[in-house]
DNA sequence: ATAAGAACGAGACTTAGTCTTATCATGGCT
DNA sequence: AGCCATGATAAGACTAAGTCTCGTTCTTAT
């Protein structure tokens, strides 16, 4: 199971970078690893309250966030949302994407090697040294679009 | 010259939408008019009161700024920088994006068309109706990339 | 000129995210 | 085992972007 892997990986590297183990890590470590797609620092948050699993203050769950992308173990997403996401980076999982739909919040993730190739391609030829990229595609889930055109229920 | 022709305009769908005219809206359009790249609602606020032009309130600088994304005249900028950026969009102009210095937060546009094919193919391709898509790079100048290197000066 | 309604300003309010400080846990060392 | 240095955590004050409300002022059609 990748997830488990994941968080395996993530223990080594932060043993590695000589940090210490914590409940509050593991906790959020063990969250992020059976999701799959991007979550929120509140959602974060409000997941561990609710499973009961085990609490982790604000402040905690945004320094390991910090740790985590720092290590290349999370990425930040920006969906336009006025607040980050955050997703686990596998080694060597295809880079994704994500679609928002502007309606209902709905946040699914895509691959396309023809973007990538675009990216890749994009960033010899421009004056900045280019990190890293994540795009982000606006419009309405097909249930949003329905709604939309009920202008007469 | 183009930028007073987007203020002409933006001034004829207002009135076709049955806006009445206002003297914090021109003032927010003549500013716009005359930028070529993106800015936050704050810089608009900022820039309107230092230029001793017309001072315009928080509120009517965001009100504003709604009614123009409504009518397709701004465009929302995603620079993952804890803020929204807007930015006027021409007619028939090729679509840009933008490249975002980490370190320093310069904002620079860009375009290329082999990305615009990539992103049309998907849009096809994708449970998702796409209304409008923005990209951004992320990485470091020259100038950032220059200091990170300096750990010896 | 007047009235209807749009535009505006002021400031209270909300909330994502940061920062501070005190307390707690971990693991090395004697 | 007991102590101590250091990193991890909790609680909540704080910052700032963005929203909301409501009373006032300005536009424009008649």
């Amino acid at each position: 199971m990748s997830s488990s892997s994941w968080i395996d990986r993530a223990h080594a590297l932060l043993a590695a970078d000589g940090r210490k183990r914590g409940g509050a890590r593991t906790a959020v470590l063990e969250l992020l690893g059976g999701e799959s797609c991007a979550l929120t620092a509140v959602e974060i948050e409000d997941a561990l309250r609710a499973q009961s699993s085990r609490a982790v203050s604000r402040a905690s769950v945004y320094r390991i966030l910090d740790q985590l992308e720092c290590l290349g173990l999370v990425q930040r997403v920006e969906t336009g949302q006025a607040m980050v996401r955050y997703e686990r980076v596998h080694e060597h999982d295809e880079h994704h994407h994500h679609l928002v739909c502007d309606g209902c919040g709905l946040v699914m993730p895509f691959s396309d090697a023809g973007l990538e190739r675009a990216i890749r391609s994009i960033s010899e030829r421009v004056p900045l040294s280019v990190s890293e990229h994540e795009i982000v595609l606006h419009g309405a889930c097909p249930d949003c679009r329905d709604v939309e055109g009920e202008h007469h229920t």
